[in-house]
DNA sequence: ATTTATAAAAAGAACGCTCGTTTTATTAAA
DNA sequence: TTTAATAAAACGAGCGTTCTTTTTATAAAT
């Protein structure tokens, strides 16, 4: 058969598991489910994936590797630093709107249950990738001189909570809203005091 | 038998699945897990919790009820607004040195999977709590007028986010010693300046 | 162009195991 | 003697996985 089909299969796959992992947790999701949920046979989901673990790795690789990019490419095409943290931020709750299966699963899922392997969500690429990103910008002195852990935690810990709000079903409203107002907080608690 | 010996089983379950339930998951750990670890039969834990799901909300219930009582006692004893948000950083970072797998019972179990009647984390009883000591304070005017989702996210963004870091293992030092630092970022982002 | 050979892909029944729960029996306390 | 508490075996359902069979696609041979 076709490459194709097999993409195909694969994506239907991870479709409908990135959904329902998120959903209703990895645990409450069997093979018959995404079978029948699918349309594929337990055997067709066995050919493609040899248990149901490397399901949630791939999922897991995917997932990190999507959001990975949309930030790249989102601090890539702003010109100057204050943008740049702002776009981070205003990309992530795009992505809430967009795809929020995707970003509850990085962010909720219990990868430690299953993926013995897998770092825990804070060391995946999207975060390593932001606390690079933090960790230069105070060495060029944009960024007020202090811990990592502190910088790390006061810039990402109100935009990962506001998410979690928004996909609890707490905050209704469109996210993008609060892109400026929460940056601006956490730029009073971080960038360096122009005197 | 005494109310002391009913207590005393009980205990010895929360006990064993506080610290298994935040550590494995919750669908990872068994009633046959929990008979091992307690010495108890299965038999002894039905009579007592009439299904598992009645151990998990018992769980929730008792913890979110120890870190609330926790929270509040701290609060209540510091005299000035400054040295309250800062006393409820320092109660969170204690309490997770203390009694870490409460807190990770509380922040990281995914409630809504099997406790369908729970609300989410952050509607439980300290969460509730501490937004309306947040509220007061904007309302005093020591907080800067904002959003309240916007004050919330950043005030309890960090403080949950370094938290977490420290239960993933990422964190080796004691929390306690980022008190400070934590709360001085967390204060330049949302308290009144004074001009 | 049609047939045939080969492997990829999918189907679905079956297996063994573990789960949450129930039942029945036994022990300890009042 | 009656009830509270524990023990332990048993039940049925559902799980992840494997196995065997059938279908489908691809390419070479006629």
């Amino acid at each position: 058969m076709s490459e194709k089909s097999r993409d195909l299969t694969k994506e239907k796959i991870f479709e409908y598991c990135i959904k329902n992992f998120a959903e209703n947790g990895y645990s409450n999701v069997g093979i018959r489910n995404i079978s029948e949920g699918t349309g594929l046979s337990t055997g067709a989901i066995y050919y493609h994936f040899s248990s149901k673990e490397k399901i949630a790795q791939f999922l897991y690789d995917t997932a990190t590797g999507l959001i990975l990019d949309r930030i790249r490419t989102a601090v890539e095409k702003t010109a100057n630093d204050q943008e740049a943290l702002k776009s981070i931020i205003f990309t992530l709750f795009k992505l809430t709107e967009e795809e929020p299966h995707l970003m509850k699963y990085a962010l909720y899922v219990k990868h430690k249950d299953f993926l013995h392997e897998a770092p825990p969500i804070c060391s995946s690429k999207p975060f390593e990738y932001i606390k690079k990103f933090i960790k230069a910008k105070i060495k060029e002195g944009v960024f007020e001189d202090m811990d990592m852990v502190i910088a790390a935690s006061l810039i990402m810990g109100p935009v990962i909570r506001i998410i979690q709000l928004k996909m609890d079903g707490i905050l209704k409203q469109d996210l993008m809203k609060y892109t400026v107002p929460l940056f601006d907080g956490i730029a009073r608690s971080i960038y360096k005091k122009q005197v």
